[in-house]
DNA sequence: GCCAACGTTGGC
DNA sequence: GCCAACGTTGGC
């Protein structure tokens, strides 16, 4: 069991909108490290859904795996944004898990808090200048997380 | 296989 | 909008 944080940018998906439709396509990642780590992603594994590029950057609830990757179907869209031209049918380049809304956070947990931390050491997330858009987390750190923004939501 | 140029990411 | 860091590309 592995546990995961993935980055998306709310003006073009936000925990809101997959609240709203239920399940989604994680579509559009075009990096091999990160691709590495969705087609490692297993049915049932939470993902915590991070907001990035907005006003405060946090983490603003969690996601579920519910089916294993499959090719990513924007790869062969031309009309899409996220095309590869060198990506066949047969041999695809870019996979895609399917995610499910679990909960969205009452309080968003700023980047700057969590910054302050001295126990989230080690977090890919808080590694500076660290930009992958699918990071594992630690099963501890996770927990800690979940419960900071359980209890910051009561405050 | 090196490496310079280029594009992208993402916090600030 | 800036810009540092990083990944990718492609000529050699």
């Amino acid at each position: 069991m592995a546990w995961w944080l993935a980055k998306s940018e709310p003006d073009v998906y936000s925990i809101e909108d997959l609240k709203r439709e239920g399940t989604t396509l994680w579509s559009g990642v075009r990096n091999y490290q990160a691709r590495n780590y969705l087609r490692s992603m297993k049915v049932g594994e939470k993902l915590f859904f991070y907001h990035s590029v907005v006003n405060p950057v946090g983490i603003a609830g969690i996601a579920e795996v519910c089916s294993i990757a499959e090719p990513d179907p924007t790869q062969f869209d031309p009309t899409s944004e996220y095309f590869d031209p060198r990506a066949t049918v047969d041999a695809p380049r870019w996979f895609c898990p399917r995610v499910a809304f679990v909960e969205a956070f009452d309080y968003v947990l700023p980047r700057k808090e969590l910054m302050e931390r001295p126990e989230l050491e080690g977090l890919e997330l808080l590694k500076p200048r660290s930009r992958l858009s699918v990071q594992p987390v630690s099963e501890e750190h996770f927990r800690l997380l979940y419960s900071w923004a359980k209890d910051r939501a009561k405050q």
